[in-house]
DNA sequence: GCATTCGGTTAAGTGATACTTGACTGAAAC
DNA sequence: GTTTCAGTCAAGTATCACTTAACCGAATGC
């Protein structure tokens, strides 16, 4: 019994086939006449010793064996496309792919991104915006930002930016903001996508630690950063922003602090790559432009107090 | 730029040049030339645009790109041969392979097993003992028999043994134990290979179910029942045995139950397997043996009183 | 120090195999 | 009742994977 595997042209014929559940269409994808698809799955059958489609008069459907075979066939095909792809991308100097949460995509890459692609023009930068967290081997992507308390273990990793949080309002706002008490009556922007950090940040620890009452506050939640700073624009209340989320508006004066103490997040956006990848000349490009770009906000917090 | 997957046989070339670092060695597995193989390497790096191995004198080594490709490229072609054995062993009506855990092997299946050979002499029976949760689609094993609180999800499962547990000795020692103390003053062996369960099932459960001190009992640990089971029969001391485990030595006599009370376990023994799985023919009929082997040892119960 | 062995490469020739073409089948659709 | 659709079969062909045999360079051995 040769348990070795058959000619893997019928199992790639196969798990077309499979995946279409149509021969017709499984030889289009394969480039290939549907007479050739159908012997390469007889020969399959034949070295497997039964048949893995049940014939019916207009459709196919899987055997048992069949059925065993195709979702293994798949994933292993799957494997194969994945690593080929990144082998492929090794030595490809003209691409980049990177991921980062929408947030970070939307207030900081996205604005910015004209600037590296003037700078890169013989770089062709993709980009994939997601909050799930990206398996480099599966999802074909170079480099990832995350936002996080601790670094990646086994990949490389490097912090790009320290985050801290201020208070933050419409410069209309500021005029009437003198005491924080001030500040506590205005409609409060909470952000719950820092929920998950410790310690805490939030409105209640600033104004706990500016010597308020250490209480809940109300206000309004939203699960997005860009979707309270939207909100913070158009002058719906005073938001705990995180800078890295405001630096755009903070130089451009659109938003304000009116205070300078911050509370420090203890967390930074880091950037990751699988080792070895951080020496591509395109990702060391990308990763210099990240730098020069992150110290240029530096000075925003050159007059900061930190509530610790 | 052609991302589809290169020739299949040179990727299979690469993948068994890359796990043997040995272009010689590989053409053996693959039974072909070290010609073959060579041309076939060079064939996939044309495809990919650069080499996948760096020359040396005596030997090769993976460059970058190899590198990137070498790991997907086993894995793919593992998930591949374990699927292709999968849909193999489906119309295979000649060996079953069957697994569980160690004391579960050596206690109930090992000293019945020739009984089920001598029954189906056309079954072929593979075994495969090992604590560790079996993938069904990794490990090439049709049916497995675990022990647990509930059920899988997602697979086929049937219950086979209700575990219960009770004290048991030597009928040596039994003459001289007529109340709970006599047997708390004996030496207690504990298996800790039930301590996950719960409620909770353990000689200071018992003792206190039996009116006895609620306190933690002394006495020898063993992390593998049938290590447990062994010094019982040696008279080391008296055990708070699992009846799916010692069910032979109370049926010929050599351990006794001295009290009729005993714990129930709120587990059993499942037999679990693929969807479908169960329908093939040797699976059946090692399923309706199994059952017809527990059912033997169901007159055990009679008497027993259960403590709740 | 010269021959040997080892591991890989190259080139030419060969055989298997994967594919195409074109005719065919049987059932469903119009 | 013709048309269409999905798959099959048989014959011929082009491709490709493989073998054979000669070759290369470096380590090994006497």
């Amino acid at each position: 019994m040769s348990d070795r595997l058959p000619p893997l042209t019928a199992l790639r014929a196969f798990d077309a086939a499979a995946r279409h559940m149509s021969f017709a269409r499984a030889a289009e994808e394969l480039n290939v006449t549907p007479a050739a698809l159908s012997f390469q799955i007889k020969n399959l059958e034949e070295h497997l010793g039964q048949p893995v489609f049940r014939r019916l008069n207009r459709a196919v459907e899987l055997t048992e064996a069949g059925r065993a075979l195709a979702p293994g066939a798949a994933e292993g095909f799957a494997t194969l496309q994945s690593a080929w792809a990144a082998a492929r991308r090794v030595g490809d100097t003209r691409t980049l792919t990177v991921t980062a949460g929408p947030g970070f995509t939307s207030k900081w890459l996205a604005p910015r991104l004209f600037l590296f692609a003037q700078e890169n023009p013989d770089i062709e930068l993709r980009f994939s915006a997601s909050l799930r967290l990206m398996d480099f081997a599966r999802d074909e992507v170079d480099v990832a930002i995350r936002f996080g308390q601790s670094a990646d273990t086994g990949l490389y990793s490097e912090k790009i930016i320290e985050e801290w949080m201020a208070p933050m309002v419409t410069p209309d706002m500021a005029s009437r903001i003198r005491t924080p008490e001030d500040l506590a009556r205005l409609p409060l922007l909470h952000q719950d996508d820092t929920a998950f950090l410790k310690p805490e940040v939030s409105w209640r620890v600033w104004f706990a630690k500016m010597g308020l009452a250490d209480e809940e506050r109300p206000g309004t939640h939203f699960s997005q950063a860009d979707h309270a700073v939207a909100a913070a624009l158009s002058g719906a209340g005073a938001l705990l922003g995180r800078v890295s989320m405001t630096e755009r508006h903070l130089s451009d004066g659109t938003l304000v602090m009116p205070f300078a103490e911050t509370l420090d997040a203890h967390a930074a956006y880091r950037l990751v790559c699988p080792i070895g990848v951080e020496k591509r000349p395109q990702v060391r490009r990308f990763m210099q432009w990240v730098r020069s770009e992150v110290s240029s906000i530096a000075d925003l917090t050159r007059d900061r107090k930190f509530l610790d």
